[in-house]
DNA sequence: CTGATTTTCAAACTTTCGTTTGAAATCCAA
DNA sequence: TTGGATTTCAAACGAAAGTTTGAAAATCAG
């Protein structure tokens, strides 16, 4: 084990998710990746054996950083009552609004994998999300505790969709025919509706 | 203008849409485009003056379906309570998940945009979607009569988001770890727990 | 039917893709 | 320092991409 082909493996998956993310695999190509790497072209596929292996790693490390961003702060929340919890969650949904720029990286690469599921991707998602989910279930449960599990399990899947449709077409929303700023004051406010409507939401179906 | 070759721009176009829509623009070959409509290989160019032309008109054929067919229900609902307008709303925004396939096409045509817009589809969209999304304000907007210009928008905007996480979704969602069965009956229940959820949030906040 | 126009076709062209190759350079334990 | 292993490099390979070409076929007005 070298160390200095560790910073070439390094290089090799910044750029990587940054180009992945931005254009999707099929939109990247190998040489994109090893030019803005600044290394050579054979260089990933000694260390990645190949462009799949490659994207393979760059979606383990996404995933990894997700759930624990996700996980982490799901422990804050349970002191908390029911409604702040909640605007927590959603506020932090909102969180890639304001440039956070690796967690919007990492989401984009997933956004891609939204439309077209790799195979990498479907068994990454049937064995490691579970955890994830279970924040959200739990955190309904506490507006809907006499509901089924499956009533839970939709509730969950909306309460994560809330804010998703804002996430994923910031860049259209900016521009006519919608004209949304989304400044930081102007995200801060977004929050606070949609936390609104939903705790209202879930409220009332009690 | 001969007919015989407008049979073969409409094959072109049938194959064209269906690839591009479950594979994308970047992922979808012309030679895929041509084995699926039988058609010749040069032809594409001949007709549509390259790949990009191709999609071009796929994208705006798309983009006409949609909008047409969000505009017409628009104006059955104008008669209706506006508990029941939003209701059929949402029920409407689910259709794709129950197999119609013509409109989940060109749903997912959009998706792939959504994560990469083309030039094209901005204009598109900038120019064209106001009408679209008019029809969700005005909606939103007999559940918050008071609300200002941009309070309006945002709920909109929030309002269409309901159920994309849920359509979106629909194949990851059925496995591990959600495991959501999504036949029919499924769907008309999942239908009426966003609705009742929306009204709830939205009555409440006027 | 005739002749000009439109449309189809097979084949080849150019470029770009991911990958392979084998030698040169570098590294590190002994 | 030395010698074997690891890592880098420039170059080339074969496959697949989008496009072009020019002749053959089909079409339709007159």
């Amino acid at each position: 084990m070298t160390r200095p082909s560790e910073v070439t493996r390094q290089r090799i998956l910044n750029a990587a998710e940054r180009l992945f993310a931005e254009r999707g695999y099929d939109g990247t190509s190998v040489r994109a990746i090893v030019a803005k790497a600044h290394v050579n072209q054979a260089a990933i596929n000694y260390h990645f054996g190949g462009k799949d292996g490659l994207y393979r790693e760059v979606l383990h490390g996404a995933f990894r950083a997700l759930t624990e961003n996700q996980l982490t702060h799901a422990q804050a929340t349970q002191a908390m009552s029911r409604e702040e919890a909640l605007g927590e969650f959603i506020r932090r949904q909102l969180w890639p609004l304001m440039s956070r720029d690796e967690l919007s990286r990492h989401l984009r690469i997933f956004n891609w994998e939204t439309v077209r599921p790799t195979a990498v991707f479907r068994k990454l998602l049937s064995e490691e999300a579970a955890p994830f989910m279970g924040v959200a279930v739990d955190l309904v449960r506490r507006f809907l505790p006499e509901a089924d599990q499956r009533t839970l399990m939709v509730a969950a899947i909306w309460l994560v969709g809330q804010c998703s449709v804002f996430v994923r077409n910031r860049e259209q929303l900016g521009g006519p025919p919608v004209g949304l700023s989304l400044d930081e004051s102007a995200v801060e406010s977004l929050g606070r509706l949609i936390s609104h409507w939903v705790i209202d939401g879930l409220r009332q179906a009690a």
